[in-house]
RNA sequence: GGUCCUGUGGCCGAGUGGCUAGGCAAAGCUCUGCAAAAGCUUCUACAGCAGUUCGAAUCUGCUCGGGACCUCCA
């Protein structure tokens, strides 16, 4: 069964075929590493994350290329013309780099929380001048950018006379051309809608590079043309990012690596909607941020606790990612209820004893629950439906339970039926959603000490001291450790 | 103002022209020393109006509401 995925450019599902067979090539716009991230950043990294792991279960080999732009834009184009990086790098009486260094250090750290893969490259804007003034070169000599007082602009007006300019974010050149917006320092520029490929840099700007056309600064587009075209070549598979850079973000990528390498960047464009709160977009804009610091520690106004990294997956996770999620304390926790839920579904699952003797297997259930399992890659190659798979392991979850209590006749499914069903839990919860135990359970200290705490429970319990056995259970509980009786009188635990 | 998306049960959220999505919450029951968990059961919705159709939450039109982008933005 073919994957098929959602392309912005076309606007519809297209079957997905890489350029090269059994490799895909994609680049996922990373982070402005001049402040924290924050919880609408998680979004687009966890997306890509679990569609770079869906493309390797498939068997792709997959160079997934997610950039960290530490070389700072201007904050107001045509305006002021500052370094963000460089100006909060004044503020903070700090060296830019450091910051830089900062906030990437708190990025990786994140990216690591939600267990999302590392990308195979990822690489700098600062790291990659050269390329980018090399491109602004190239653009120049096709005729399609022009230098004035030591700045370069990308020349629209033309590009868009023979290129459709607008294709991707749905925009009308004519309304671009016509804007009536009011910008100051834009005289220099031969049109309103021109883009700046490189700015020349004020005196007061720290981070700064010589080219041609003096000391300056790459605008905020051609860096990811670069690296990309560096990395993945003049045409690659998948270009990722969030909704919000459809325009102008990626149509100006379109159109200078269309000028630059004769060919259109990208053959699918992917892009993840947002993350709202109280409905409205969360960005600093608007000031409603939470960053992922204050997810993990509950420390903000609007968490009523402390959410782990595995439950922000797993809500996100939950919805499909070209719809809006709207964040609350609220869906949080039911978020993380569910996971655990799953979760321990899951444990049990990997249990469960596989049934040898082909005899005695409950049709019906059998039927349903191949069916369940089976829809698992039917989802996911249809645009990559995680929620839908979700809701087939939560009809799974009761079976698998009621086969550990009893309910079920252990030998209702075929053993065929139960290793598929252990073998794509797995692969789905681990290896394609990347969610990972919250429990830490492994540490052998402690397993043994609990299995010590069991023994004395069981004995206790036995001898229907039950102030001791439930001393034992509620002491563990305000440790944080649950504690529960089996029904053939064991015992389990987790954290 | 322009372009586009969207409106599902108490809450969050999938969704295809005809068959119970799912989760959380709530209620009852079973199991159990108690608890927790688990299992079973109940709560069956698609903004409004009109149209297309044998049949629409799903298609079309209008109305109302929400949002995104048009400026840095994941």
């Amino acid at each position: 069964m073919p994957l098929k995925v959602y392309n912005s450019y076309t606007r519809q599902k297209e079957v997905f075929n890489s350029i090269t067979p059994g490799h895909v090539g994609m680049y996922v716009c990373g982070p402005t590493v001049s402040g924290e991230s924050h919880l609408g950043h998680a979004r687009p990294y966890i997306t890509f994350d679990f569609i770079f792991r869906y493309l390797t279960y498939k068997g792709y080999k997959v160079r997934y290329v997610r950039n960290i732009t530490d070389a700072g834009h201007f904050e107001e184009e045509g305006r002021e013309a500052e370094d963000k990086v460089g100006k909060k790098a004044i503020l903070e009486k700090l060296e830019p780099m450091e910051l830089v260094q900062k906030y990437t250090n708190l990025f990786h750290w994140a990216m690591l929380q939600f267990n999302c893969v590392e990308p195979s490259i990822e690489p700098t804007a600062t790291g990659h001048i050269v390329e980018q003034i090399n491109m602004i070169e190239k653009i120049i000599a096709e005729g399609y950018a022009y230098e004035v007082n030591g700045s370069v602009y990308f020349d629209l007006k033309k590009y868009a006379a023979t290129h459709d300019y607008g294709k991707l974010s749905g925009r009308i050149m004519d309304d671009l051309l016509e804007t009536t917006r009011e910008l100051d320092g834009q005289q220099e520029k031969r049109d309103k809608a021109d883009f700046a490929l490189w700015k020349s840099a004020a005196p007061e700007h720290i981070m700064r590079w010589k080219s041609p056309w003096g000391e300056g600064f790459p605008g905020w587009h051609i860096e990811c043309s670069a690296m990309a075209t560096k990395y993945l070549g003049a045409e690659f598979d998948i270009h990722g990012g969030g909704m919000d850079l459809q325009f102008p973000h990626h149509e100006s990528e379109i159109a200078q690596s269309t000028i630059c390498n004769k060919h259109s960047p990208a053959r699918f464009w992917i892009h993840n909607n947002m993350i709202t709160i109280n409905g409205k977009k969360m960005g600093k804009s608007y000031n409603n941020v939470i960053k992922l610091t204050e997810m993990f520690s509950g420390n903000h106004p609007l968490l009523t606790q402390a959410f782990a990294p595995m439950t922000v997956r797993f809500f996100i996770l939950q919805s499909h990612y070209r719809s809006p999620v709207d964040f609350s304390s609220e869906t949080l926790q039911a978020s993380e209820k569910a996971l655990k839920r799953l979760w321990e579904a899951y444990e049990v699952l990997k249990k469960l004893p596989v049934n040898i003797q082909a005899q005695g297997t409950d049709a019906a259930l059998e039927t349903k629950v191949l069916q369940w399992i089976n829809e698992f890659d039917e989802f996911m190659d249809d645009d990559f439906s995680t929620a839908k798979i979700l809701a087939n392991m939560f009809e799974l979850a009761p079976v698998i339970n009621g086969i550990k209590d009893g309910h079920i006749a252990v030998n209702a499914l075929s053993g065929a039926t139960v290793v598929l069903l252990q073998k794509q839990f797995k692969n789905y919860l681990e290896d394609i959603f990347g969610l990972t135990h919250t429990t830490a359970g492994d540490e052998g200290a402690l397993q043994g000490v609990m299995q010590l705490l069991i023994d004395i429970r069981k004995q206790s319990k036995a001898k229907k001291d039950y102030a001791t056995s439930d001393k034992i259970r509620n002491q563990l509980t305000t440790l944080g450790i649950e504690l529960k009786d089996e029904k053939d009188g064991g015992m389990s635990w987790n954290r």
